[in-house]
RNA sequence: GGUCCUGUAGCUCAACUGGAUAGAGCAACUGCCUUCUAAGCAGUAGGUUUCAGGUUCGAGUCCUGACAGGAUCACCA
C-alpha cells in the first residue's frame, strides 16, 4: 500500500477513535500540499465539521495530534484555516527515493491482461500526409506506448483509405495529363506525384464546372456533370468490377503512395502491427445489417433501406444501408469494428481521428453496444482538434497544407543551424551531428504537437518557427544531456551511486526532496495519462521535472562536494532524473541524447 | 436552427477532477558563464479565468442563460 492510502487508514480511524464514527478511507482524499505551505500531504476538513462538531482548526489539531502520535513516519503537522498539512519525516523520503532506484521495472507496471487496439493514422492514398496527420500519428503513437507501460498488450492499427472517389480523382487526372511520369523519372516521392494529380484533378474540375455554369446549368447540376467527374465516377465503377486496367493504375499509383508513406513513417518514427485496407474491408458489415435487423435493432423503411432509431440516445435516426442495398461509411466501420475483434480478441479499441466525425463515433459506438457486442463498452474516439493555420483550415484539394515532409525537413534544418550557432558539436562526426539535428528537431516538432491536450485545436503559425527553448522537446532533451555529463564524469572518476551507496543516508535538502516527489509521481501520471489517453500528462510531467532538475542543478554543486556520500546521492539522484526524462520521452516517441 | 467541443496574462499552454494567494513558457526588462553543458538559473512586470445569474463553508472547475470561435447535422468517405 503507498503512503497516501496508508494516511488515508489513519485518518480514517482518527476518525472512530476521536469521534467515534465511520469514514471508509475510500471516502477521503488527501491532495499534495500547495509548496508555500509547509508540508507533504493536506487533508480538507470541511466536509467533515459535521462529524467532528468542532471548528476547523481545532478539529485539524485533533487529527494531526493522532497522527503524529500514532504514525511513525508523520513528523509534523499544521492547521491553516482548514487545512490539515501533514509532513512526513525525511528517512521517509530517502526510502522512497531507494526504492524507486532499486526497482529495475519502476515506470513499467505489470501486464493487466487485456489487450487493446489503437488504431491510427488512416491515411488516404490519394495524396501525400501533411501536419493534422503529423498530429494524428503522434498521438497514435504516443498513446499506444502509454497504453503498453500501463500494462496493456497493445496493437497498432492502420487503416489505410485506397480506394473511392477520390482516389479516382488523381487517377484520372494522372491519366489525362502525365504523359506516363513516374517518382523516379520526375524526382517525385510517389505520394506527391499522386497528391499533384490530385490539386490537377480539383483545378481542372472547377474550369468545367465554371465552363457549364457559364453556359447555364445550375451550379449543383454541373457538378454533378461536370465531365471529369463524370468520368471518375465510372472509374470507380470499373475498379468495383475489377477492370483490368483500372486495377493495374490503381496498384502502380498506390505502390507509389505506399513507398512515400513509408519513407514519412520512417522519419516520424512511427510503426504498425497490423494494416487494414479499405479495398478489403468497405464490403463488409452488411452482415451486421441483417443481424440488427433480426434483433429489432435496426428497422426497415418503406424504400428498402435500412435505418437505426438512437431518438432514445438523444441522436436521431441514422441510415446504416441504402435503399438499393449498398454500404454507406458507417455500414462499413460496424464491419471493421468486428473484424478487428476477430482478428485479436480485443477488449479495448481506441479510434485517433479528428473530432469533425464525433458524431459518427457516437453513433457507431452506440450501435456496437446495442447489438451487444463484448468489445462495446471499451471502445473510445480518442478525437482530437484540427491543427488550423493563420489562414483558416488546411485543405489538400486546394493546395493550402503544410506538408508533413517539407516540415519535418525544415525543424531538422532548424535545429542544425541553432546548434551549429551556439557551437555545440565539438568532438561529433559528421553523422553524430546529423544524428542529433534529427533527433532535436523531431523532438521539438512532437513535444509541439503533444504537449496540448489533444481535444484542443491549435494554430499553428508556420511563420513563427517552432521553439527552443522553454516548455519545448529540447529543453528536456537539453536536461537528460547535463546529467548524461555528469554520469561520464562519475564513472571516470569511479565514483559508485549504486543503491548501495546510499545506505545510512540521513540528509536530504528541499530541492532534492522536490524531485523524489516527482519522481515518485511518474507511476500516477503514467496512469492518469492513460485513463485520459492523453500523452499531454506525460508531456506536463516530464517540463516539471526538467524544470526542478535545472534548479537543482544550479543550486547545488555535485563534484565538489566534500561529504561521498552526499556526493553518490546527488548523481545517484541525478541518474534517477535522466532515466525518468528517457523512459517519458519514449512514451511520446522522443530520443534524448547523450550530448547537446 | 438542433447537437457537440472550446473560451484562463499580449501570445502558447497548466491548474492533481469542487479547495488555500490561478501557475509555467514565449515576448519585455534586471542580474548570473574562471566550479558538473547559459538550449540553463534567479528575479521584475503582466489576471474582473468572455459576460450575467445560481448551487455551498468554498467555483476557472458544477447548473442555467447570453456572447464569441470551431465542428457536425448527406442514401459522401
Amino acid at each position: 500500500m503507498d503512503i497516501e492510502n496508508q494516511l488515508l487508514h489513519h485518518i480514517s480511524s482518527a476518525f472512530k477513535s476521536l469521534f467515534d464514527h465511520e469514514v471508509a478511507p475510500e471516502k477521503l482524499a488527501l491532495q499534495p500540499t500547495r509548496k508555500e505551505f509547509e508540508g507533504n500531504y493536506t487533508f480538507v476538513l470541511f466536509p467533515f465539521l459535521k462529524v467532528t462538531r468542532l471548528s476547523p482548526e481545532e478539529s485539524g489539531k485533533r487529527i494531526g495530534e493522532y497522527l503524529k502520535e500514532q504514525v511513525a513516519i508523520v513528523s509534523d503537522y499544521n492547521v491553516i484555516k482548514g487545512f490539515l498539512n501533514i509532513s512526513l519525516e525525511e528517512s521517509h523520503w530517502i526510502e522512497v527515493f531507494q526504492r524507486i532506484v532499486s526497482n529495475p521495472d519502476f515506470g513499467q507496471l505489470a501486464p493487466n491482461g487485456e489487450k487493446v487496439m489503437v488504431e491510427y493514422s488512416s491515411p488516404n492514398t490519394n495524396k501525400p500526409l501533411h501536419l493534422g496527420h503529423l498530429r494524428n500519428n503522434f498521438l497514435g503513437y504516443a498513446v499506444s506506448e502509454i497504453l503498453q507501460a500501463n500494462g496493456f498488450d497493445v496493437i497498432k492499427a492502420n487503416l489505410v483509405n485506397d480506394r473511392g472517389i477520390h482516389i479516382c480523382k488523381s487517377m484520372v487526372a494522372y491519366q489525362k495529363l502525365s504523359n506516363g511520369e513516374t517518382p523516379d523519372s520526375a524526382g517525385i516521392k510517389g505520394d506527391h506525384l499522386a497528391g499533384k494529380y490530385y490539386v490537377l484533378f480539383d483545378k481542372e474540375y472547377k474550369k468545367q464546372i465554371e465552363e457549364l455554369v457559364a453556359a447555364g446549368m445550375d451550379k449543383e447540376e454541373a457538378k454533378k456533370q461536370a465531365p471529369w467527374m463524370l468520368e471518375a465516377q465510372e472509374m470507380l465503377i470499373q475498379w468495383e468490377k475489377g477492370n483490368e486496367e483500372v486495377v493495374s493504375l490503381w496498384k502502380t499509383m498506390n505502390g507509389w503512395v505506399y513507398e512515400g508513406f513509408s519513407a514519412t513513417y520512417r522519419t516520424m518514427g512511427v510503426d504498425f502491427d497490423k494494416t487494414y485496407y479499405e479495398s478489403d474491408t468497405y464490403l463488409l458489415g452488411k452482415d451486421i445489417v441483417a443481424e440488427g435487423l433480426e434483433k429489432g435493432v435496426f428497422f426497415k423503411k418503406p424504400n428498402g433501406s435500412v435505418w437505426v432509431d438512437l431518438t432514445d440516445e438523444g441522436l436521431d435516426e441514422k441510415l446504416v444501408l441504402r435503399a438499393d442495398g449498398t454500404s454507406v461509411y458507417i455500414t462499413q466501420d460496424m464491419g471493421t469494428a468486428d473484424l478487428k475483434y476477430k482478428d485479436f480478441h480485443i477488449t479495448r479499441s481506441v479510434y485517433v481521428v479528428g473530432n469533425e466525425q464525433d458524431y459518427h463515433f457516437d453513433v457507431l459506438f452506440k450501435i456496437m453496444r446495442k447489438l451487444g457486442r463484448p468489445y462495446g463498452d471499451g471502445l473510445y474516439h480518442l478525437s482530437y482538434g484540427m491543427v488550423d493555420l493563420p489562414s483558416g483550415k488546411m485543405k489538400s484539394r486546394e493546395g493550402t497544407v503544410v506538408d508533413a515532409d517539407d516540415l519535418m525537413a525544415e525543424m531538422v534544418d532548424t535545429a542544425r543551424e541553432h546548434t551549429q550557432e551556439l557551437g555545440k558539436i565539438e568532438g561529433f562526426s559528421e553523422e553524430e551531428a546529423e544524428q542529433l539535428y534529427q533527433t532535436l528537431g523531431m523532438g521539438a516538432l512532437k513535444y509541439f504537437l503533444l504537449k496540448v491536450d489533444p481535444k484542443k485545436r491549435m494554430l499553428f503559425n508556420p511563420a513563427e518557427s517552432i521553439e527552443f527553448q522553454g516548455n519545448t522537446g529540447p529543453f528536456i532533451q537539453y536536461t537528460h544531456a547535463r546529467i548524461s555529463a555528469i554520469r561520464r564524469k562519475a564513472d571516470q572518476i569511479g565514483l559508485n551511486y549504486g543503491p548501495e551507496s546510499l545506505i545510512g543516508l540521513d540528509f536530504i535538502g528541499e530541492t532534492e526532496k522536490n524531485l523524489i516527489i516527482l519522481l515518485q509521481d511518474y507511476e500516477k501520471k503514467l496512469q492518469t495519462a492513460a485513463d485520459e489517453y492523453s500523452p499531454s500528462v506525460i508531456a506536463q510531467y516530464l517540463f516539471d521535472l526538467a524544470k526542478e532538475y535545472n534548479r537543482f542543478y544550479a543550486e547545488l554543486p555535485i563534484f565538489s562536494e566534500t561529504k561521498g556520500q552526499v556526493q553518490a546521492f546527488r548523481v545517484a539522484l541525478s541518474n534517477e532524473v535522466a532515466k525518468t526524462i528517457r523512459k517519458g520521452m519514449k512514451l511520446l516517441g522522443i530520443h534524448v541524447p547523450e550530448k547537446m
